[in-house]
RNA sequence: GCGCCCGUAGCUCAGCUGGAUAGAGCACCCGCCUUCUAAGCGGGUGGCCGCAGGUUCGAAUCCUGCCGGGCGCGCCA
């Protein structure tokens, strides 16, 4: 129960209160009611609408009814004032001790501090990353894997039942053609000259290790044998060693997913055969011909008889295939028989997708809709391009073929909490610009180093302490000052943005509100500046000093419950 | 041609799912270092929230139509 939640029960008890002696109707529809923080401080503590969102429904007028609930609420022995502004605001002002116990609450519930029941343990599967097994994880792909899996962390902690999916695309044609240019290296690793890698194989030199790990396994056994012989040792062992090369990168961002699907499984366990039956049977899916495409018709556009999907009658453009002519799935068959199985283990799916698959959202959306009879909630969260920058400007990429920016090099170039927090610093659905030098510089408009910085300053302040010899006090919370209460104010809003952010689905307000305590710790630091006695450490006052340790501790705390969230490492000192 | 996303200070972006006088950082101007880390802090200048309608007690936020930018359109993955 967070502060906010509290007072939306008081609330709630006030209106209760106010029916049952007849001055409301009963039964009022109460979900548009907020209970926040007022922008303006000087407003008060907390802020309510409940009078201008239930005058209408109760035939009164905004300010009658807020007449009576500020007298109901001005009651609570918490509450020190409740006055009404504007059109029927009631504010709320709350006893100095409520803060006091904000800021206990804090330190007894340390790393737990900000978790939240909210998401009543409702199992949600997060798929996310899903890159190609054909290579090395490109910097393309770092943006969707770092917001997925602070989401799936933030989900986790609003109380939900979490599982970080992987959905490895390992039946396409793409595959096959990773077989045989890792044949190409096979043979290569026999000693074979193989010149250049010709166009359509992969050319990058990664597949080395993987052609010399075949060449050790079957000695030259597939060198001059048809393509039948080898294709499917060869891709598997090929897509198994890509794996390991994508879980590698994907631990230095610190991303572990809990499941790998793997869709040549799904096929071979028959899953796209039974979801078409299925949806044959309730005529969702039938035989027909798609309309020749708009705009510049391809040349080599012919119409074809093939099975379809309705997707428009879940408001889709046009109807989907879900064979090709030879008979093979579609990538949507398969995806839509991966989405129906990711389905019957979770109440709710998130996707993860870059922005370039934005057109292909509806047809999945329609399908998941059709195959659980639209009892599962299934969101898809685009993730916008990032550009990179060196300096303002672009960043070239080598033209080599092969040589692109993997995810491997940012990280090794800037460090996993430089990309990751800079990754959560935009909404996902905004464009981004991620320029190598502005995010491991160290100065205020770097929000990565702000935050460290401040969280480091808190540590320095212990050693400091040890240093100059100060006797251990007890913190005498009575003792804190208005400026100090005004930042216990502004870390009682953690749990608040916690619940806010799990349930819009956007991890980045958790970065945003870091920043924001940041720069209220850096203020409050600085203080001492032009006022030694509003100075943290004071030597003759061990018991003040003790206080307000036990302050600067409390936010400390939240920013590293923050940073866990963003899986980022809260740092004990700069360097 | 169609779909999705974006348009907020000179620049980069927030804006808590419809609330009060729209906020940060950078840049620019003015202040603060015999100090617990100045890698920082305080103050100031700067806005028809792309445009036009609509919905209502109330709109940057929701709806419609335009304008501008990005991404995409296939039996690809």
């Amino acid at each position: 129960m967070t502060l906010f939640s509290r007072f939306s029960d008081h609330i709630g008890a006030a209106l209760d209160a106010l029916a049952a002696r007849d001055a409301l109707p009963a039964g009022l529809d109460r979900s548009a009611i907020s209970v926040e923080p007022p922008r303006d401080p000087a407003h008060g503590d907390i802020a309510t609408n409940a009078a201008m969102v239930l005058a209408k429904p109760a035939g009164t007028n905004p300010r009658a009814l807020a007449e009576l609930l500020a007298a109901e609420l001005g009651a609570l022995d918490e509450v020190t004032e409740a006055s009404i502004a504007g059109p029927g605001f009631i504010n709320l002002r709350l006893a100095d001790q409520s803060w006091r116990d904000e800021l206990a609450l804090i330190h007894a519930a340390a790393g737990d501090y900000g978790r939240s029941a909210t998401g009543q343990g409702r199992r949600v599967n997060v798929e996310y990353v899903s890159a190609n097994p054909t290579g090395p994880m490109h910097v393309g792909h770092c943006r969707g894997a770092v917001v997925g899996d602070a989401l799936a962390a933030l989900l986790e902690y609003a109380g939900h039942d979490v599982v970080r999916e992987y959905y490895v695309n390992d039946a396409g044609a793409q595959v096959d053609v990773l077989a045989r240019s890792a044949h190409m290296r096979y043979r290569e690793a026999l000693g074979e000259e193989i010149g250049t890698i010709p166009e359509g194989l992969y050319p990058g030199d990664y597949l080395k290790p993987v052609g010399a790990a075949l060449a050790a396994e079957f000695g030259d056994r597939f060198a001059g044998a048809p393509e039948s012989d080898w294709l499917v040792p060869f891709r598997t062992r090929a897509v198994a060693a890509m794996m390991d090369m994508i879980r590698a990168d994907l631990a230095k961002l610190g991303i572990h997913h809990d499941l790998f699907s793997s869709e040549a499984e799904l096929q071979a366990a028959g899953k796209p055969a039974a979801a078409e039956k299925w949806l044959r049977e309730q005529g969702l899916v039938y035989d027909g011909v798609l309309e020749a495409p708009k705009g510049e018709t391809p040349e080599d556009w012919e119409p074809v008889e093939l099975p379809l999907f309705r997707s428009t009658r879940f408001g889709d453009d046009q109807d989907r295939p879900i064979k090709k002519s030879d008979g093979s799935w579609t990538y949507f068959g398969a995806d839509l028989a991966y989405h129906f199985q990711k389905s019957q283990d979770a109440d709710e799916l998130i996707d993860i997708w870059g922005a370039d698959h934005a057109g292909t959202v509806k047809r999945i959306k329609a399908a998941v809709a059709a195959l659980t009879g639209g009892a599962k909630k299934f969101d898809v969260k685009l993730v916008q391009m990032v550009r990179l920058l060196k300096n303002g400007e672009p960043f070239k990429m080598s033209k080599r073929a092969g040589n692109f920016v993997t995810l491997a090099d940012v990280v090794d170039e800037v460090g996993k909490d430089a990309v990751r927090f800079t990754m959560l610093t935009r909404k996902a659905d905004a464009q981004m610009d991620f320029d190598f030098a502005k995010v491991v510089e160290a100065s205020r408009d770097n929000p990565v180093f702000y935050v460290q910085y401040a969280h480091a300053r808190i540590a320095s302040l212990k050693r400091k302490l040890a240093d100059a010899g100060i006797a251990a006090a007890e913190p005498s919370p009575g003792r804190l000052g208005g400026e100090e209460l005004a930042l216990v104010k502004l870390l009682a809003q953690f749990p608040r943005v916690i619940e806010a952010a799990a349930a819009a689905r956007e991890p980045h307000r958790v970065a945003f509100y870091l920043g924001d305590v940041a720069a209220a710790f850096h203020a409050w630091w600085n203080m001492g500046n032009d006022r030694p006695d509003a100075r943290i450490i004071l030597a003759n006052d061990p018991e003040l000093t003790a206080t307000r340790l036990y302050l600067a501790d409390g936010i400390g705390q939240v920013i590293r419950n923050g940073l866990h969230l963003m899986g980022v490492e809260a740092l004990e000192e700069m360097n």
